[in-house]
Order: C-alpha cells, then sequence, then structure tokens
DNA sequence: GTTCTCAGATGACGTTGTCACCTAAACGAC
DNA sequence: GTCGTTTAGGTGACAACGTCATCTGAGAAC
C-alpha cells in the first residue's frame, strides 16, 4: 500500500522534473502545465494541487537548481587540493557550467518579477495577477536558496581577499561572472568584434581581484 | 492628401511606441497583439502587416533601444570636457540607468533566440516555430543595432587602456555592467548580505582595469 | 463503519497568437 | 482620365493556453 502523502511527494517529483525537461528543451514557453502533467501521468489541472501556477512550478525549478549549485559550491569549497584563487575560478566557472548545460534553465535563476505593473489601465488583470499575485512563497524561497549560494560564495571569495572587502568584491565577482555567462547566451560576446572566451574573462577577473582586493 | 508609404510608417512607428508602452507597464506578457493594436488605433491582425509576429515587435522594440544607447555612448565620447575613465563609467552607466529606468526593456535587450529546440517530441509546433522560424530577420537587426553600440564603447574603452587590449577588457567591462545591472533588477544584490551599490562595483571595475589593463 | 480530507480528473471560460480571407484605397501603366 | 495591381488594414475563425469550479474516489481519523 501506498500513503497519500508518499503518492504526493512521488507526483510532485515528477512534475518538477517533467517541467524542468520541458524547460530545458523549448524554454518557458514551451512548459505547459497540460504537458507536464502529462509527463508526470496526472491531468491538466493536477499541478495547482502542488503549485499555485505555472510561475510558481518554474520558481521552484530554479529554487531546486539553486540549492544544486550551492551544494556544488559547498564540496568545492571543502576540497583540500584546491588553492583559494581556484576555489574562486571553480565556483565562477560553475555559473558559466550552468548557463552553457542548460539556458533556459539559468534564465530563471535570474528572473524577475513584480516590475512596475502600476498603471495597467482597466483589463489586463491577467497580467496583474501574474506580476503582483504569488510574489510572496516561491520567490521568497528561490532568493532563499540563491542567499545560501551567495554564502557558500562569500566564504570562498574571503579565501582571496580581506574580510572588510569580501562583501564588496563578492558582489563584483559574482555580477562578472554573470554578466560574462548571460553575455555569452544572449549572443553578445562575439568572439570577431570582443576578445572574449568566458574563461579568460574570468581569469582576468580574479587575477585582477587577486591584485587589488587585499590591498584595498 | 497621405500617400500610401507615409501612413504605413506612422502605422508603424504608433505600433513600436504602444509595444513599448506596454511592456514598460507590465513585461512581455502585457504586449498584447490587440492592445497594441488598440493603442495605435488599428485592429488586431494590423500588426501582422509590419512585423511578422510578436516576437519580431519586441525584437524590434529592442533594437531601437539599442541604437538609442549607442547614440548617447557616441555623444559622450565626443564630449570634450571628460576624460578617459570618466567617458568609461558614463558609458557603462548608461546600461545601469537603462535597466532602472525600464527594467523589462532592459530585458529586451539581452534575450535569448533559439536554444535547442532538437528533440521537442511531435506537439508543440507553436514553440518550434517560435524558437526556429523568424531567427533570421529582426534577431540579425537587433545585434546589429548592438554591435554599433559595442563598437561606440570599444572606442571609450581603448582611451583607457592599450589597443592591444581593448577587445578583452571591453568585453570584461561590458560583462562585468551587464552582469551587475541584472543582478540588482533580479534582486541579488541584497544590500544586507553584499555590499554592492551599481555605482561602487562600476567604480571598483574601472579603477581595477585602469591599474591593470594598459600594462597587462 | 462513518465521516472527513485531499489528490486528482474533468468541463468550462476567457484570452492569446496566428492565419485565411476580404475590402478598399493608393499606385503605376497606358 | 481608366484599369488592373499592390498592399495596409479589418474580420472571422481556430487551436492552445492558464486558470477555476466542480466532481470523484480513495486514504486518514475517530
Amino acid at each position: 500500500m501506498v500513503t497519500r502523502a508518499e503518492s504526493a511527494a512521488v507526483t510532485r517529483r515528477a512534475l518538477l522534473d517533467a517541467a524542468a525537461e520541458l524547460l530545458d528543451l523549448g524554454g518557458p514557453a514551451a512548459v505547459t502545465l497540460r504537458e507536464v502533467g502529462a509527463r508526470a501521468g496526472v491531468s491538466r489541472g493536477a499541478p495547482y494541487r502542488h503549485f499555485s501556477g505555472k510561475d510558481s512550478l518554474l520558481t521552484a525549478v530554479a529554487t531546486e537548481s539553486w540549492q544544486r549549485i550551492g551544494d556544488q559550491v559547498h564540496a568545492l569549497r571543502a576540497d583540500p587540493e584546491l588553492g583559494a584563487s581556484e576555489k574562486l575560478r571553480g565556483a565562477l566557472l560553475t555559473l558559466v557550467r550552468v548557463g552553457r548545460d542548460r539556458p533556459h534553465l539559468y534564465q530563471m535563476l535570474f528572473r524577475r518579477h513584480g516590475h512596475r505593473p502600476e498603471e495597467l489601465g482597466e483589463g489586463l488583470d491577467r497580467v496583474r495577477r501574474q506580476l503582483c499575485g504569488p510574489a510572496d512563497d516561491p520567490v521568497a524561497d528561490r532568493l532563499r536558496a540563491a542567499g545560501r549560494f551567495q554564502d557558500e560564495f562569500l566564504a570562498v571569495v574571503a579565501g582571496l581577499v580581506g574580510e572588510r572587502n569580501t562583501r564588496h568584491y563578492g558582489a563584483l565577482l559574482l555580477s562578472g561572472a554573470h554578466g560574462i555567462t548571460d553575455m555569452e547566451l544572449s549572443g553578445h560576446l562575439d568572439p570577431d568584434e570582443l576578445d572574449a572566451s568566458a574563461e579568460e574573462l574570468i581569469d582576468t577577473l580574479v587575477r585582477m581581484v587577486a591584485d587589488t582586493g587585499p590591498t584595498a
């Protein structure tokens, strides 16, 4: 016999997996609640028993990905065979790797929420709900998971620059790695125009911070 | 009397303006072809006479924005009262300003296209068309407009680092500014966790490049 | 055994992007 | 001027989507 809680957990897992798979294949537009339900072996309305809507489901997928990334940096931080700058390089390249392997998922990691739905006329209720509505639960979870990753990352940065500069240079390094990844994914790092493999850019960034950070 | 070409150009302009306005108000989801048509004084199907679809319309809006940004950097580059590092700082802050003033438009500037629509099963034809289909004309225009901005930007960078390093450090600076902007917009630059106003981060970045770039 | 609870199924509704078809006015050739 | 052509724009229709109200049936609580 299968308890109800067990079966619900299995379904929830299957929904998340199906959503992640469809997201990888065709981006957010390909994540149809109908198709997600079908791949999870349930019907179109079933996801609403586990998530408040499509946005919430996609946000949950992003949350799990942030947790995995945080775990990876945690493991990398504990590796005794790596030096401080190697750990930092590895942590930054983790973002690049996720971006290359799963570009649509990467986009979800940095999705914006709730920007200026101020004066939307009288219609467009659907859009307003989408922007203002579920901005409480799942988004907060995602930012919390991202915060855990940032804590791990800052611990790595602290090994390279002084305690006093960790938060500032951590933000700079993180923004830099994200920007490099995002520029590459969006096709704005044209090799004919810019001398710019992501790895070389990150190496330059790490080197500059290692040279400047501790003494600044 | 109004010639047909004039009236069509007016309509096209009105469509672009309406789309940009709706984009600012509620993001891409709020840009409805029906509402765009209504605000432009035409009907729901009229936009298809000027753009191949919704994606093409939004891409055209982004293209115009890249052109404006390129013009701004061009004007800033010609300003005789600014030093090299001030010009660079101003160019980078241009991106930050666009991101803050018009976050949804900023997202369109770096939108991805055509990622892995490989094995999408038998259904989902709509998604496949959306990913593979109009990836020829309007996207190329957008990247061309962004390239013009990059040329202007690289000319600014060349004033700070040597000719030999311009393309590499230009890519690094551009990626850095974009990453900083995008992290701020997506809520990942928590002031409690990271010591990170966008302005300070960009100042640090410019200072590091100015110290390291010319000699590397 | 009876009642409650809740995961899931189903029908329905409104909205959307997109297309096929139609209309009429500007245009070019003569 | 007239006549066919071109084309911006309007309209009807269709499928797909997110979402909700409602129903059903099986585990859980007593």
